[in-house]
DNA sequence: GTGCTCTACTACGACTGGTAGTATTCGGCC
DNA sequence: GGCCGAATACTACCAGTCGTAGTAGAGCAC
């Protein structure tokens, strides 16, 4: 069935979201930038064993999904991320958000805070002064909302 | 592998994050508090049908995940979810967060924020009220951080 | 003891993701 | 022109998860 965020495995960052090899991949296509899949291979060859296929494989697979896209380069294609790495993330937590809760609402900002919260207040001050930010920016550009 | 959010499937709420059925068994057993089996067996056979020990199946492995907690009641078992259900969420949209970024940092929160920002202006400025308040609250109760 | 009800065990199909082999295609070089 | 190497496409297989449910076993009620 579709797939869901792993609860209880103690996955780590992408691999939330990500297949395993799926995940390292895209680590290295936002580290690299455009990369062909040879580019790709190598660099995933250095630190483990691995087919070539394997990672065409994959890397047609994250085209498939949307997170690469990939245009002809000579015989080969060439892969560029679709979406920053940041940007990616940022979807994946507003979906979560949104998915969670049916739309952002009160309790669910309210828990997205809290757990900003925790540690220290940095984040909390950072997370306002963006916002801020933002709405001043959106004030001046949509001066009749 | 271990399951991911859904980035592209459209799904929703929970769903994203348990498998269908799991999701739904989730929703009855909040709304319903402690409930056996049978309890939650019926109250879907409302809407759909569906085997007595297929609900069974998916509660034990709920209770197999830690989403719920059962103990023993007559010969039967009394089910009660571990969690609130915003709780619940709540650690989701964290464990996803830290997961994702190793803490927040402040290009995943400003895309955040850029994307709660796309519809109307509306969610972003309960955000804020909603920071504001925590920031408050935090100055109040830890005066020498 | 017979029957009802509940649990445990087991199984299977669909789907996803990791892995990789084989076939095909295409450009370059001799 | 024909062969070689590189890249892709296609296909497959395995493991794990989830939805689904059947069958067997255990215990209480009568």
């Amino acid at each position: 069935m579709g797939g869901a965020v792993n609860l209880n495995t103690g996955q780590e960052g992408l691999r939330q979201v990500l297949g395993e090899l799926e995940a390292e991949i895209m680590e290295c296509m936002w580290d690299r930038g455009s990369s062909s899949v040879r580019e790709i291979y190598e660099c995933l060859a250095e630190r483990r064993e691995i087919a070539y296929t394997t990672v065409m494989t994959v890397m047609g697979r994250l085209a498939d999904k949307g997170l690469l896209s990939r245009r002809q380069q000579g015989r080969a294609y060439l892969y560029s991320p679709s979406e920053t790495r940041d940007s990616f993330c940022a979807g994946v937590v507003r979906s979560v958000v949104e998915g969670l809760f049916g739309g952002a609402n009160r309790p669910v900002l309210a828990h997205f805070v809290e757990q900003l919260s925790n540690e220290d207040g940095a984040d909390l001050d950072m997370l306002a002064a963006i916002i801020d930010e933002k709405r001043r920016e959106r004030r001046s550009s949509t001066p009749s909302a």
